[in-house]
DNA sequence: ATGTCC
């Protein structure tokens, strides 16, 4: 190892790391070359492709590397948060039933399926070198959404011709989709809010209906993945770490440049493809519930990309140096305090907001970033709950039983195209979201805002 | 996560 691993966690959560790959993962990313700071694990750290989900790794421009590995296979897979000016309690059983099926049949979702955008090509390179200023630019949002978006909602360095033409392929008939696996469309509640100024300051108020979209890059961000993978195995610039899935290029290199370039593109395509998922949401509600943009209100709270690379300024852990570092972010979010210029000046007294899904029968939670998180962890915390089963094992415990019943007898409302999804993304399958809230509260890489339970939950 | 194997 060139440096060590950190882990951030409770009793519990450290042994289901000890339990599965997490930790020789986090090893194996500590023995890349170039690494700036620890290895770290976030508290919802499992196993992942090679390098861990809920992992963070901070690589030098010139003596480190890119890994996609590092990124994941949905690039920019995020999560985005409106409010509403909607008491959740205002609206009846009958008015969320029917907001769950326009929803449904609203938002195209599913392995494989396609979105009613059909791209030309010159429309795919603005999409995939712009991101969410595209969509916003075609009528899909409002100019205000783009401050709220991470990274503006386009990444650079961003080339289309990095993006191969399969991947583009696979790309053209998705944008404005939300794919299948854990993403959703979600209405939730306020249940509890635990900094009020930072609600405020977030426009979250107790029992107010807030509406939660957790979508990534579709099959073009995994065809980047597949293809840099496959040429990395067999590049001889590349890094063969023991670990074979955590292949990786030199940051410096051709083949680093173009995955960069690739992984930005890739990450665009999420970030217009949320743009144009956020469109549809709205259009929808307003038509379901016959009221007004003024009435519903819909405004964007933030859009975090929590599976991405990106070069990025920060004061090194321990060794207090001002660097430029590629960081890695495979399911974590960014977390960043008060007064940080990438902060919307909306938030800048209460610091970036940090979004944590739970699971569809649960809660999520929002959190503010913190000093400490920039401090410690190159400006990164948790991203969500964190797998508990296998899909395999979740799909066999939920044999036999009716999920959309049990989960309306909880009261949210689920419409999912495929039993077997739903069975994958039962609560059960996933650890205690409120566990990892609270670890990062204690330890101050983030703070919390809030809790939301969700009222209608709309799966692939 | 994913046209769940080109």
């Amino acid at each position: 190892m060139n440096t060590h691993g950190l882990i951030y966690a409770d009793r519990q959560l450290i042994e289901a790391m000890a339990a599965d790959a997490t930790l020789r993962q986090l090893a194996g990313v500590a023995a890349l070359p170039g690494i700036v700071g620890p290895a770290l694990a976030m508290p919802d750290a499992h196993q992942g492709y090679g390098f861990p989900i809920g992992g963070v790794a901070a690589f030098d421009p010139d003596q480190g590397v890119v890994s996609p590995g590092g990124v994941g296979y949905d690039i920019n897979c995020g999560v985005r948060l409106l409010r509403s000016r909607l008491g959740a309690d205002d609206l009846s059983a009958g008015q969320l039933t029917r907001l769950a099926d326009d929803l449904a049949a609203g938002v195209p979702a599913g392995v494989g399926r396609g979105s009613q955008v059909q791209l030309s090509d010159k429309d795919m390179d603005q999409v995939l070198a712009r991101g969410a200023a595209w969509a916003v630019a075609q009528g899909y949002g409002d100019t205000g959404d783009l401050e709220f978006c991470e990274a503006g909602g386009a990444l650079s360095p961003a080339d289309p011709q990095a993006i191969s033409p399969r991947a583009r392929q696979r790309g053209r008939g998705q944008l404005g989709s939300l794919g299948a696996g854990n993403h959703f469309v979600e209405l939730a509640r306020v249940e509890h809010i635990y900094n009020q100024a930072a609600a405020d300051a977030f426009g979250l108020t107790a029992g107010g209906l807030v509406v939660w979209i957790h979508s990534g890059s579709r099959g073009l961000g995994h065809q980047v993945c597949d293809d840099f993978l496959r040429r990395l195995a067999k590049d001889k610039e590349a890094v063969h770490p023991p670990e074979r899935q955590l292949v990786a290029a030199p940051a410096g290199s051709s083949i680093g440049r173009q995955y960069v370039a690739a992984m930005g593109a890739a990450a665009n395509f999420a970030f217009a493809n949320r743009q144009l998922l956020t469109h549809r949401v709205r259009e929808t509600m307003f038509r379901s519930l016959a009221a007004s943009p003024r009435d519903l209100g819909l405004g964007l709270i933030y859009d975090i990309a929590h599976n991405i690379a990106k070069l990025e300024e920060h004061i090194t852990p321990e060794a207090g140096e001002k660097r430029r570092v590629w960081v890695h972010r495979k399911g974590a979010t960014r977390s960043l305090g008060p007064q940080h210029p990438e902060v919307p000046s909306r938030y800048s007294a209460i610091g970036l907001p940090v979004l944590l899904p739970g699971d569809m029968g649960t809660a999520s939670y929002v959190l503010a970033g913190t000093t400490i998180a920039e401090a410690e962890t190159f400006g990164s915390a948790a991203h969500g709950a964190g797998r508990r089963l296998s899909r395999k094992a979740a799909k066999k415990q939920a044999a036999g039983r009716d999920l959309a019943a049990e989960l309306a007898q909880a009261g949210v409302v689920v419409r999912s195209h495929s039993r077997g999804t739903l069975a994958e993304e039962m609560p059960a399958a996933y650890k205690d979201v409120a566990q990892v809230a609270r670890v990062m509260d204690a330890a101050g890489i983030a703070r919390l805002v809030a809790r939301t339970v969700p009222l209608v939950v709309i799966k692939g």
